[in-house]
DNA sequence: ACGGACTGAGAAAGCGCTGTCTCATCGCCG
DNA sequence: CGGCGATGAGACAGCGCTTTCTCAGTCCGT
């Protein structure tokens, strides 16, 4: 014989409180949200109730009543990437002092799912952060003309009003560039990021700038993981590099280790640098010349200036943030 | 002049739209829900005023009528941990095949920050799942009893009737074990992983079970960060041990870079295991010995147990997901 | 002792949906 | 040709809160 589902206890609900500490629905609601005066006898007497009967305010309800629903809608290309699980994270922690929370959806580099997911977003969220969107220029438009507050992170798009907070790609890879060109090296290959990617453009720009401090750089397509630095080596010995710049920390690393393995040495026969300053960027033999980028900070930048947009403030100036060139044993002279 | 704010427009609801397509606000909600009998002709005429209005529900408003959110909350330790980060991603892909949305929230290692979040999370939530939860036993009873569907990932609590999901980080850990005494190795030390953490106790089991093929173990308190690792090199180097088993891959790292800078060779002087398998471990020098964990099959394993036990079923067992020793370089005969 | 300014607290109208109930309308069989 | 089951579609009552409006007391000045 079936024993019966034990049918879902009912919600409590304010009522449910109010019946309890003897006071009315509106009463409850005062004491919960702390707006208007309650004689503190009363107010003592519903804290009780909520607490004896284990009440929580439904968020759906609230959201409702209110008109918003105290969630920010984060979308990024790859929870699995930490640049962005690290951005989630400070951000997350910068408007929970707000008294919001973050719906985070991951659009697995696809542009298509990316702008389908944002419009998802919107019915929860009462604003929008998108990392380093990958949708095409039309689609990021038709999501500023929703009018809620929406804030990119690492990119730009010029003519399109977007507020945004960024890094400072293109100077950070003008340093390495220079610091690469003061090593004497006139030869280096780049490997690149993901296609539609603004960091990898900016960086291609910084390397088309450095032409004029006579670097002379060959592109070869790689990727933004461990594996695709790996599987570049040969690529990369085949040009006539004698440095290299990979588009990130794990590029590099991936590259580094099949250096290692074909006998070449960091940076006796090649010089190698990264992006992004990860932890492990310090620990890899040789520690890696990379760029430390500010992660804290720009989590933090967005929180604030999502803040901004969502309390009505329209005048916000977009933001770039510095990084700052870490040099260490990867690179020497050429 | 200050120019006006633009009045955030009001938003778009049902009635906005059965008013343009000429229809009453259930036949829009059924058309929206493919639910009952709508004329093709009307239905037709509904999607075109929703697609002219741009129109999309309020998720608070079907939240509030249906009873049920769509949305999981999902409670990690440290977000900027990938092992959590790619637990989240996978999971999150795959409660989205249901339908459904994830609200992340970061405790920060903090078992106090832990209760309170997820109370906060019941309240937006259908269902949780809670990722190596590090609270007191008695907190997360207070949850189960709240009767909300709630899975637990990477923890068990005998007596405790809970739902789980988890990695064999016992068997794990022993394969490791085994591995280091078939190899000659009698005393090795343990780097510790988080105090409150399951998953470190697991492993201290292991390593005392370990004493029945012979292994003397030193635990030494670490952490489970790169840094952590670099730093305790002195104090391995204190012990007599010939092998050292790392919390995880991201310790073991840390460490190797310690003991190259200290001149102490891997596998040759010390041997060196990690846990978790990361990318970057076969790209170290020497490649690490770790254990791959089925990070996939974990988040899907999560999904589909919320997903069954949000349906209704209780009968749910707790499943174990196996794990593999991989032996690559970083160990050696004593 | 009486009117005006406050203060504390309840009643009730939404917020934007869903889902049930009800009501036309129509085709069809007896 | 009347009655009956389908079928399509509207009305309306919630869902659990917030917030305005209203009202009964209080406290004071005159």
């Amino acid at each position: 014989m079936a024993m019966a589902k034990p049918s879902r206890t009912r919600r409590i609900t304010i009522a449910d409180v109010a019946r309890a500490a003897d006071a009315s629905v509106s009463t409850v609601s005062r004491v919960l949200n702390g707006i208007g005066t309650v004689d503190p006898a009363l107010a003592e007497r519903v804290r009780l109730a909520i607490e004896e009967l284990g009440y929580r305010p439904s968020a759906a309800a609230q959201g409702l009543a209110r008109g918003r629903s105290g969630t920010i809608g984060v979308l990024v290309p790859d929870l699995a990437n930490p640049h962005f699980s690290d951005l989630v994270k400070v951000f997350s922690a910068a408007v929970r002092d707000l008294g919001a929370r973050v719906l985070v959806m991951d659009s697995d580099e696809d542009p298509a799912v990316e702008r389908e997911l944002a419009e998802d977003l919107i019915r929860y969220a009462d604003g929008l952060l998108l990392c380093a969107p990958r949708m095409p220029r039309a689609d990021l438009a038709a999501l500023v003309a929703r009018g809620l507050p929406l804030l990119v992170a690492n990119r730009q798009e010029p003519g399109l009003a977007l507020h945004s907070v960024c890094i400072d790609v293109h100077g950070g890879l003008l340093a390495v560039c220079g610091h690469l060109a003061q090593l004497g090296h006139r030869k280096v290959a780049y490997l690149a990021g993901p296609e539609g990617s603004w960091a990898n453009r900016e960086r291609l720009r910084a390397l088309s700038g450095a032409r004029s401090f006579g670097l002379e750089v060959t592109v070869l397509a790689c990727g933004s993981l461990t594996d695709d630095g790996y599987a570049a080596g040969p690529a990369v010995l085949d040009t006539d590099a004698t440095a290299v710049v990979a588009y990130n920390d794990f590029v590099a690393l991936g590259l580094l280790s099949r250096l290692t393995e074909l006998g070449v040495r960091v940076p006796g026969d090649l010089s190698l640098t990264g992006f992004d300053e990860i932890d492990l960027a310090r620990y890899s033999s040789p520690p890696l010349t990379t760029v430390a980028v500010p992660r804290y900070d720009l989590g933090r930048a967005a929180g604030e200036a999502l803040a901004r947009l969502m309390a009505g403030e329209d005048d916000l100036e977009s933001r770039t943030l510095p990084v700052e060139l870490r040099v260490r044993e990867s690179t020497g002279t050429a």
